[in-house]
DNA sequence: AAAGTTATCTGCATGCATGCAGATACTGCG
DNA sequence: CGCAGTATCTGCATGCATGCAGATAACTTT
């Protein structure tokens, strides 16, 4: 039974969350090396399993070649690799390292660490909530990007650096 | 009474997590036009209410000569606004703009509707749980970032551009 | 008031991610 | 087999954040 000024508080500290959380993996992604692009390929690879160059393409919103470039710059830092594809040999398959996602896990280990003593004080049907809640949230965030992506991006569709038909 | 199972469980759960959300603030952080150093560097004035260039400049690791251009950029963009110190005229102090908050709670507006459907479900002493649970993970966040910031940082020293002393 | 110290700013150089356009390699259709 | 379409790569140019070092202004001490 909130009260108008509980929901005001509410809101704020969920505004602070937000921003802490965000601070912290901007800091991580910095640690790991990782540029936003970086982070967020590193991110589809790692949950689709592989994706091709192309693919990864639309799905960031580069170019062509600037993915080539940050599949370079991934599988130069160690976190993919490039794999044939054996049904298309133009086609490039990029995937994650496995070890590499521990080497994020290193960087993650502070956020981890710290989370985990916030944890630690509640009880185990707490702590059960409250992991039901990150089970539900993560997809929930993953929604939200990509609206603001998409809602941000020019919708007037990607240049891809394809062979120019005209002409 | 986590099984082991249930604990690998929850590791990947958080990670996923962590990195759901860090994407988010990416995604939020790029619409609103601020990399990674203005973020920082708002989320510092905002929470400080004031800092000096100075401060500014040694709180974010970066040199006095990128603070300046770093307070020009946010200056520019409308989030934060030079103001003189009284006691002290050749310090510079910034503070955020107020409305400029708004328009960051815009940019932030659809993980918050996301978030919000997902809290919908919970009853009201959950809720109440999980924002406990915010209230105390966002100063934990903070502090791993901190963690992560020093850690990584090379611990020699910032230049800070000052008349250099030593000879 | 002169000298030394401190706070911020500016010019120059560098590194880097990205876009663009052409190049190259491969596929599939006729 | 040849040709059009497709997937990726590469050279060049651009924009931008940052470091570095000197410049300027203001405070402090004696």
């Amino acid at each position: 039974m909130t009260t108008p000024a509980d929901a005001a508080d509410e809101h704020l500290v969920f505004r602070e969350y937000l921003d802490a959380v965000g601070l912290q993996g901007l800091a991580s992604a910095e640690a790991a090396g990782l540029h936003t692009s970086e982070w967020y390929a590193l991110s589809l690879i790692t949950r689709e399993g592989s994706l091709s160059s192309g693919e990864l393409a639309s799905r960031t919103g580069l170019t062509t070649g600037a993915t080539t470039r940050l599949i370079d710059r991934l599988e130069q830092a160690g976190y993919a690799r490039r794999a044939a594809d054996p049904n298309d040999r133009r086609r490039v398959i990029v995937e994650p390292v496995p070890d590499a996602l521990d080497r994020i896990e290193e960087v993650v280990g502070p956020a981890r660490r710290h989370i985990a003593e916030i944890l630690a004080r509640y009880t185990s049907e707490q702590r059960a909530l409250l992991f039901d809640y990150f089970r539900h949230a993560a997809p929930a965030f993953r929604a939200a990007t990509e609206e603001i992506r998409t809602t941000t991006s020019s919708p007037g569709g990607k240049k891809t650096t394809r062979a120019r038909s005209s002409r």
